[in-house]
DNA sequence: TCTTAGATGAAATAAGCATTTGAACCGAGC
DNA sequence: GCTCGGTTCAAATGCTTATTTCATCTAAGA
């Protein structure tokens, strides 16, 4: 029979262990003897009740996903009824703090960033396409209503990516960075801190720092929208006159 | 004495393989084994050259960077004397087409992305910094002109990580699909074509694909430089009038 | 022709890893 | 008290790695 009272049970203290890991270390870098020793648990336990490594990575995907449902919205608690500028700035707010706020950043976006970084198997791409499609298609929305009704497919996506990538890939240097961190030696000067990541990480932990980089994540944004809008407006304008010419 | 003439000698089919299997998976995914079955050498000739596998990846590095000094200017041609407009639109040439151009993009640039991603050893740091830096310097350079004499630092570090961290964080996606090309089983439906990247990568192999996308990047970061600078010029002429006052 | 340093090869070594095994433990129900 | 199923354990297994060893080959110089 269950073993029910010591502290809480095996099972939940390896999926909570696990979830803590492989955020930080992802698929690969977590291995499942250090799992098990930090749940105090033996090697065979994993085995015992997820079968195998890859298995418990899916049910920790499962659950980040589902306290990430939970907690953060997309919007980031603007409605729809508001002027889009201001929606589009609270995803990208919603989406900073998802992917870069120092120490606060939530696990599922490790565990995608590390899935972006190393791919470990196909067996959670599904999974993984349902933790990132819905914000990307509530993004290119967005952006297609800002960009205006004569945008092509190729403007809405390459805008869309042009405001999503730099804060997925900002997150991915944080990341980097922190496993960097983890590589070196105790007595070793960390000479990575020169990299332009590292100083933007430190601009990124300084007090006030993260509201600022959304500021200016938002202003950019909104001017490389409206130029983008200029263009296929006057691009239309054009056809427009040809047409009748 | 040495073998001189059976081809190439034994070494340099090792740097050739090693390059471009370190350049496609990395440090840790490229094996002594696979790299010395495919230069054709015994995995004792690794040891016997270059000491370790460590030993080998630095030397791959400096190639790879050198090569790159000679065949790719920073400022993709266009000469200092040019409008600033202008020269950052050579700059975004030069680096997409360093880091994203379908199956041309360069050795150097998928080493960079590999230990973005993963990164391998505290001693490639310095070869590390001395690749990234100068580019990214350049770039900033011509931000900190463009954004005008009142940029704080910080806008000029936000601002430029606004416009190089897309072009790092597409490479990385594009490296990250052809991995995961090459770990999907033959049979299997490749579900990942569904993720936002994919499509992105569709768009880009199409014909004009690589050109729209530097137009639509020079278009939108000089935007988004646009709303940053009106920022600036509108805050520093409150604190101008607030001054007189 | 013989010597010798350089180069190559097959096999051994050692470490890290996920997974399996089979015995031991433990507590509820008979 | 005894059994029995769920649970835990230490140790073994089997695989993939980088690295080492040492015997063998090769060709230039004496």
């Amino acid at each position: 029979m269950t073993n029910e009272h010591d502290q809480t049970d095996a099972k939940q203290r390896i999926l909570d262990v696990a979830l803590l890991r492989f955020s930080q270390q992802g698929y690969k870098g977590a291995t499942v003897a250090s799992i098990c020793s930090q749940a105090q648990v033996n090697v065979a336990a994993i085995n015992y009740y997820f079968h195998t490594k890859l298995e418990l990575y899916t049910r920790v995907w499962e659950i980040a996903l589902a306290n990430e449902l939970e907690t953060n919205p997309f919007d980031g608690g603007i409605p729809e009824s508001a002027p889009p500028e201001q929606r589009l700035h609270g995803r990208i707010r919603a989406l900073i703090h998802r992917f870069i706020r120092p120490g606060a950043a939530s696990q599922l976006a490790m565990l995608i960033i590390h899935e972006l970084a190393e791919p470990s198997d196909p067996a959670i791409d599904q999974i993984r396409i349902n933790a990132m499609k819905p914000p990307y298609t509530a993004m290119r929305e967005l952006i297609k209503e800002l960009l205006g009704q004569h945008a092509t497919e190729q403007d809405i996506r390459f805008t869309t990516m042009s405001i999503f990538t730099p804060i997925f890939g900002l997150g991915l240097q944080q990341q980097s960075l922190y496993r960097r961190d983890q590589l070196t030696a105790e007595d070793q000067t960390p000479i990575h801190e020169q990299l332009p990541g590292a100083i933007m990480r430190r601009m990124i932990e300084a007090q006030g720092g993260i509201d600022s980089l959304i500021e200016h994540t938002t202003r950019f944004a909104l001017g490389g929208i409206e130029a983008v809008r200029a263009k296929i407006e006057s691009q239309h304008a054009a056809q427009t006159a040809q047409g009748q010419a």
